[in-house]
Parts: structure tokens; sequence; C-alpha cells
DNA sequence: TTCGGACACCTGTAGACAGCATGTC
DNA sequence: CTACAGGTGTCCGAA
């Protein structure tokens, strides 16, 4: 089947196709084709990864458009997202427009309505629903790209009740779900009401193996002999094999997976005696630029060892990498200049980035739950395996395991390669998922009954699949409960029926695509300091054990609301009230004005308290602490436990104090962001990567927004405590101490331009305005075109830098102020903030 | 005294979405 | 109840 001889398309998209290169539609092409996707017809994918699923999308959007709609194509991870947008983009000569909407990226100009294919995410459109966003009910085709992740227990259920509700508002509306090859395809096609094309059919061949001793064994029989002499490294070996084996004039790149960072910092190290050999010159040149350019993007020993690696033609890939390392990587990866990355499985279900050879190093990963080292599921495995073989540059690929002994490679071959890939299941009937999608769902105006609610939740696809009816349903009212008694949502029971509404404050949570127990927590923390009611003890150790505490302490609150099973928010620190009976009862500040000793206590905010309100909150991924940080933040909880809002659990309830330690870890990591400890230090100090770094900051950022619109908005929290949020907000968006906030608001000064001037004698914004030029000039090491930038964003009359010449002592200032501050940044300084 | 190698013990463990309003060195 | 690789410390013998 030619795409030129499909009708329904765009005049114009069959002739391009051809001229890309497409003559003829792959087998699932066709089928797809066949099952109606040109016609509108939903349709479930499950083919193998780079076999042309991406195609499938595009006939049934185009299809979709020429029939006068719109398309909406939901990616997993925002860097899909703007890999799908390029993509589509080639389409506009034929009229067709995208635009992107994520939660870092909006595309800018015209207005997301006016656009034909719309690229997101999924959590990105859950929340455009409930935000209302004006074209979502217009859209007459949706595409999920990766469907099989419904099965991942924190992001599924977002997806699974995205498209619930997009077809529940859209009727008629064609869903294209394109999946890995996995055990269940068929139900998700049920679900979905949708044909199902399943194949395991690809453009490249694609051969998997196991390496054990002297050779390859390929599960179709062959063999290869890579003998690894003894000493040597298997990886190593099987790396320079690759390299060795010229196609196409030349050699292949290699994909190593590896379980942890660890590794795979260490993994490319020591490749690099396999790839430095081998590259020439100008590669060798190239290499050098790459890697002056992976210093820039930061300076901490990440930044550096990626760096020293890349030099020599290897890399390493992981989460603690900075999203611009990431991409340097994967484009140089791609243009095939690196010849080797080790990776921990982020790789495997990021962007596109195939290698003649995948070499699965490590296929058991340490899980806490699990006790020990679980093995990988086999769909991660297959996802691996298919990075095997770059379309148009390999004749084929190869996916190979590693294995120690005879027995483990006949476990691999087993368990993986002669495998099929486990069933997909909903995650939905759990309790964190359904907390915010029932909310939403309620406040979005799905349902306004509990039986309203139960009847929408049987379209998603943990219904078609369970058994067990009654459990989300209990799972449900358990939820209820809980949005109830934290007054997110109204429930009145009357004549049999339940009618359910969402508070003011309910819809709130919901449209600040908050888990309703962040919001909890934060409302809760915020309202202590207007009771003044902070912690004034570090818990009650000797008094009561946790265990009993708790009977003995019914507030009126606990006794209306709190039933056993939910709300562990509501008032869960019962153990904290102590035989002195003090009022610990957040809500019953009515009564609070006699304010004892902890009035005066809890009149100060301070940053790292709000730090470690949003740090303890489920959307805050946490920190691990590691040996020795124990100690560290238990002193540092009660060198300064008058800053925390809210009460702190007892040191003998130990897994809830761990998890408070490493918010508070989490917290004096953002405390050191918003007082200008350097990136390096911090890297070091928390051991992390400028990656999570940058991600915790975000997230801070994101929260505290949140935060500060929830102190807005809920009674009982007075108007200082709102400065005081807004306050720690904008130091962690910035990343300055206090003194540097007004100059950090203008344009082109970030925190270290703010530092230098500040240094300089020019504090203000206004200083800006009325101070000497040369100093401005001196303290931003004479750069003319900044200097002046800088002025004129800060208002002033006469921004030019003609004549001026740069005042030496500024400068010098500036230099010895930030660099004594890097110097006293040591311990001594750390919560010096003023 | 110093160095290097073998070996025992200790340590630490993958990932990344959202809001909102515009711009870092 | 469960692992394991890599890093670090220790001990020994040789130079």
């Amino acid at each position: 089947m030619q795409p030129s001889s499909l009708s329904g398309l765009p005049a114009g998209v069959g002739e391009a196709l051809e001229a890309e290169g497409v003559a003829e539609l792959y087998p699932p092409q066709q089928a797809a084709v066949e099952a109606g996707v040109v016609d509108g017809d939903s349709l479930v994918a499950a083919v193998p990864t780079a076999s042309g699923k991406t195609l499938i999308a595009e006939l049934a959007m185009l299809s979709a458009i020429e029939r006068g709609g719109t398309a909406l194509y939901i990616v997993p991870l925002r860097a899909l997202a703007s890999e799908k947008k390029t993509e589509f983009e080639r389409w506009e000569d034929h009229g067709i427009t995208i635009g992107v909407s994520t939660g870092n990226y909006e595309s800018d100009g015209e207005w997301l309505a006016t656009r034909d294919i719309i690229v997101a995410t999924s959590e990105k459109v859950d929340s455009l629903i409930r935000n209302g966003a004006p074209w979502i009910d217009d859209l007459t085709c949706v595409v999920s790209d990766e469907v099989h992740l419904v099965d991942d227990s924190h992001r599924g259920p977002t997806l699974e009740v995205t498209l619930a509700k997009l077809r529940k508002v859209n009727s008629g509306l064609q869903t294209v779900a394109l999946s890995a090859t996995v055990g269940n395809a068929g139900v998700i096609a049920d679900w979905l009401n949708a044909e199902l094309v399943e194949s395991d059919w690809r453009p490249i061949d694609l051969r998997t193996g196991v390496h054990f001793g002297n050779a390859i064994d390929f599960d179709d029989g062959s063999k290869r002999e890579v003998p690894v002499d003894r000493g040597e490294d298997q990886t190593a070996r099987l790396v320079a094999d690759a390299l060795d084996t010229e196609e196409d004039g030349q050699g292949g790149s290699s994909l190593v997976f590896v379980n942890s960072r660890r590794n795979a910092e260490s993994s490319a190290r020591k490749l690099t005696d396999v790839t430095a050999p081998r590259l020439t010159g100008p590669e060798r040149d190239d290499l050098r630029e790459l890697a002056e350019e992976i210093r820039g993007v930061s300076d901490t020993d990440t930044s550096e060892d990626l760096a020293d690696a890349v030099e020599q033609g290897s890399a390493f890939h992981h989460a603690g990498l900075a999203s611009e390392h990431r991409s340097l990587v994967e484009d140089a990866f791609r243009a095939r200049l690196i010849k080797c990355v080790s990776a921990t499985p982020t790789l495997a279900a990021g962007v596109n980035t195939p290698a003649r050879r995948v070499i699965v190093r490590d296929w058991r990963r340490y899980d806490g739950e699990f006790g020990g080292m679980k093995p990988l599921d086999v769909l991660e495995i297959h996802q691996m395996c298919g990075r095997a073989g770059r379309p148009g540059l390999d004749p084929y690929g190869e996916a190979v395991l590693l294995a120690n002994d005879a027995d483990t490679k006949e476990e691999l071959f087993e368990r993986y390669l002669w495998a099929d890939a486990e069933p997909v299941r909903s995650k939905l009937a759990a309790e964190p998922a359904l907390r915010t999608h029932v909310l939403a769902t309620v406040a979005s105006g799905f349902a306004s009954t509990r039986d309203g609610l139960l009847s929408f939740l049987d379209n998603t696809l943990y219904a078609t699949q369970t058994d067990d009816e009654g459990r989300l349903a209990a799972v449900t009212d358990t939820v209820l409960d809980y949005l109830a008694a934290n007054d997110f949502v109204e429930r009145e029971r009357d004549a049999g029926a339940e009618s359910l509404a969402a508070t003011g404050i309910g819809h709130t949570v919901s449209r600040l695509y908050l888990d309703p127990m962040s919001a909890a927590e934060m409302i809760d923390g915020l309202r202590t300091v207007a009771t003044g009611d902070a912690p004034s003890d570090v818990v009650d150790a000797g008094t009561g054990t946790s265990a009993d505490t708790g009977e003995f302490i019914m507030t009126a609150e606990n006794t209306d609301d709190d039933e056993p099973g939910f709300g562990t928010y509501v008032r869960a620190d019962a153990e904290n009230g102590d035989a002195s009976g003090e009022a610990i009862d957040g809500e019953a500040n009515a009564d609070a004005e006699d304010g004892d000793e902890t009035a005066a206590a809890s009149s100060e905010v301070t940053p790292l308290g709000i730090y470690h309100l949003v740090s303890r909150t489920p959307d805050m991924y946490e920190l691990y602490l590691k040996s020795g940080d124990r100690e560290t933040y238990t002193e540092l909880c009660y060198e300064r436990e008058k800053e925390f809002l809210g009460d702190i659990p007892s040191e003998y309830e130990d897994v809830r104090f761990e998890d408070w330690l490493a918010s508070l870890k989490t917290a004096r990591l953002l405390e050191d962001w918003a007082t200008e400890v350097d990136e390096d230090r911090m890297a070091e100090r928390y051991g992390v990567g400028p990656g999570d770094i940058r991600g915790k900051v975000d997230t801070a950022e994101w929260l505290l927004r949140a935060a500060e619109t929830l102190a807005r908005d809920v009674e009982g929290v007075d108007g200082d405590t709102v400065v005081a949020v807004r306050e720690a907000r904008k130091r962690i968006e910035y990343g300055v101490r206090e003194e540097l906030l007004d100059l950090a608001g203008v344009r082109n000064v970030g925190r270290k331009r703010a530092r230098r001037l500040f240094e300089a004698g020019v504090k203000t914004r206004a200083d800006l305005r009325e101070a000497d030029k040369g100093t401005v000039l001196g303290a931003l090491r004479g750069r003319e075109r900044t200097a002046e930038r800088i002025l004129e964003n800060a208002g002033r009359e006469d921004p030019s830098m003609d004549d001026v010449r740069p005042d030496k002592s500024a400068s010098a200032a500036a230099t010895a102020g930030s660099a004594s501050d890097e110097d006293g940044e040591g311990q001594a300084s750390l919560g010096d903030f003023r």
C-alpha cells in the first residue's frame, strides 16, 4: 500500500511521504489503515519501538484535520513533546499548525486553540481540563503515546483518567493508543473501544542474545564469537567489538544499560579506554569543543566527570545530569560523535537514541520495597533492547544481555528473550491516585454525586479489567472521607442520594494541580503560624508512647471527623499532645488567643520553615538520608526547632521522624540555594547531581507558588505569613539572599550579577537608576552592552555607556564580595539570614 | 620507611509530571 | 527473609 493511494489525507501528504522515502507502508501501518485509522476509527497499535508507530498517529491526525477536526498528541515526557513537535513540523508546509503545551513550555504566539495538532504531556492535558481550556471539547482525535505507561503506579492513573475524561467530553472521539508490545493489548483495546493491531514486525532486523564466555548466542540460533581474555572487562570487549565491526563505512556505537548512576559514571570512565584510541583527529576536536560546552552547563563534579569522559568519546547519562547535559549527550550520540553511552534506564524511555548495539549489563536493580535486587520487568528489558538498530544507518541492531555463568545465560533467555512482556494493569485503585483524581473529577463537574463519580470511574481501564467490583468504590469512599474532612469537598446525604461539590478551596487545589494531601499539609502548617501554635516542644519524648497517646488526645475535630483509615493529616499528630494538655488543634484557634509561651516563638516565619513545609509534602520527591545524615539533621532539627511549622514527630517514631529529616535535608538544600551557595558545593554537600538540584528548586518554586495562593485564599492565615511565603518563593526563584531580591528582579540580573552589584554598593533597583555608571560598569566586569541593558531595564533614562570607564574599585569590591561569599559559605554562616 | 597488591569490609542504590509569567553568565 | 558492585581501609610482604 502506497501513501499516495490513501484517501482522506490533506493534499500532498501522501506524495510528501513518498518523497521522504516511504514508498510502501509497513505491514503494521497497513493493518492500521485497514482497521480504519484514516477514517476516524479508534485503534490500539501494540508494536515494537521504531516500527513506524508515529506514522500511524500522523495518518490518524492528518486525516482528522482534513475532516475539519483537531488532534491532541499525548506524550509521557516533556522531552518527547519537543521531539514530536519537531517531527510534526514538517507538515507545516501543508498548512498544518503545531502547538506544544507542557509545564515549562507553551507555544508562543497564537493561542493553542488555533492549532491543528497540540502536543502535550498527560499531566498538562489533565491540568488543561481542570482549568477549562476551551479547545478541549473540540477535539476529534487524540493520540496517546506509550499508553502501556498506564501501568505506572505514580503517573499511570493520570493518563487513564485523562483519556476517560476526553472521551466523555467528546463523543465519537477517535482514540489512537500507541503501545509497546505488552501481554494484554486486547484489554486496552476493549477499554478504548478500539480495533487492535498487534505485531512483532520491525523494519530493521533486531537480534537479541546473551553473551557468556567467548560468544554471543542469539535467539535465532546464530552465534558471534567475541572472546574475552582473562581479566578483560566483558562490557568493554563488546563495545570494542561493535566499534571494530564496520558497516556502512563506520563502526557501530553502543548503549550500555546499568542499574545505578554511579555504575553509569564508572562504566563510562572505563570505556574511555575503548573509545579514545578509536577516535579520528576531527572527532577529537569536536569532542573537546563539546566537553567545553558541557563544563559550561554547570561547574559540579558530575559535569566535570562527564566532560572528561566525553572528550574521549564515551559518556554517561542519568537523571542527575542537568537537562542541557542530557540533550548535549543525546545529540552527540545521534551524530555518532560519542561512541558509547552508559546509561540508567532514563534513556530507554526517553527520546530516541538508537545504537547499533545495546548492552544490558545489569538486569537487576535495587528495590527497597522488594528488599534487595529485583529483576527488571520484561517490558523494560524489551524497551532497552528496542533501542538497537538505527533506521537508515544500521543494517541490523543487536541487543546483548551479559551473563557470568551458564546458568544465568539460561535464565536470561527464559526470563527475557523468550518471554512475552507482562500484562498492563491499572493502578488507579490506590489512595494517592484517587485522592487527586476524585477531587478533580468533582471539581471540574464530571460528577456531582457519589453514584455519578463511580459511574464515571467505570470508564477507566481499572473498571474494565478488575474482578473486584467493590474495591474501587471502597477506596473512593475512603478518599471522599478524606477530602470532606479537609474541606475540599462538601457532601450532602439526602434521600438516599449523596451529592458532592467541591468547596472553593477544593477548586483551587484541583486547579493548582496539587495532591490534596500536599494542600492539606500546607494549609495546616500555614495556619499553625497564625494561631501562634508553633512547635513549642520537640515532642514529649518521655511522656507517653506514641501508641497510646492517640486515645486520650481527642480534640473536638478529631472526634467529629477523624475516622480510622484515612486522613493522616487531619490531625495525625495526636502523639504530640503531652500531659500538659496544651491545645494543639490547629482549627480550634478561635480559643487560642490565650496564646501562651508559644505565641512569641511563632511570630517569626523563616524561609527554612516554609521550605520544610513544602518539602514534606507528597508532591516533593524525597532526598535520601545517607549515613551520618541522620545525626546531622537531627542536630539541625533541634538547633532550629522554632522555625518549623507544625509539629515535629517524635524521635522515637522511627519512620515518620526519618521522613521528616529527609524533608529537612531538602529544605536545607533549598535554603542553601536561597543563600547563594554554589552549585558544586551543594552537589557535594547533598550527594546529588546538578539535575537533582535544579529539579528540587523547580518543584519548590511550583509548590511555593501554590502555597502562596493557598495562604491567600484560605481562612486563618494572616497577611504577614502570605508575605513571608512570597518572599521565600522569590528567593528560590532567583536563588539569592533577601538583600538581593530587589536587584535580582531586574531583567538580565541573576544571582551572580546581583551579588556583584550589591558588593559594589549598588543595592537596589533605585540605586541602578542613580548610581555612578563607572561603578555599575566596573561591577559588571566592563561589559558595556550588558550594563546598558540592565540600566534600561531598571528604568534609567540615559542608559548609554558611551565614554564611561569601569570603576576599578567597584570591580574589586564586586569580586572580593562574591569571593568572600563563597569562602564564607561554610557551616558557620548557615542559617545566617536576615 | 614506603609502596603496591590482595582482600575484607562498608556503603549506597532509577525515574521527573504540574503553575505562572517572562528572561541567566 | 532476600544483592551486589564499587570504593575504601587494612594488612602483608617486598623493595
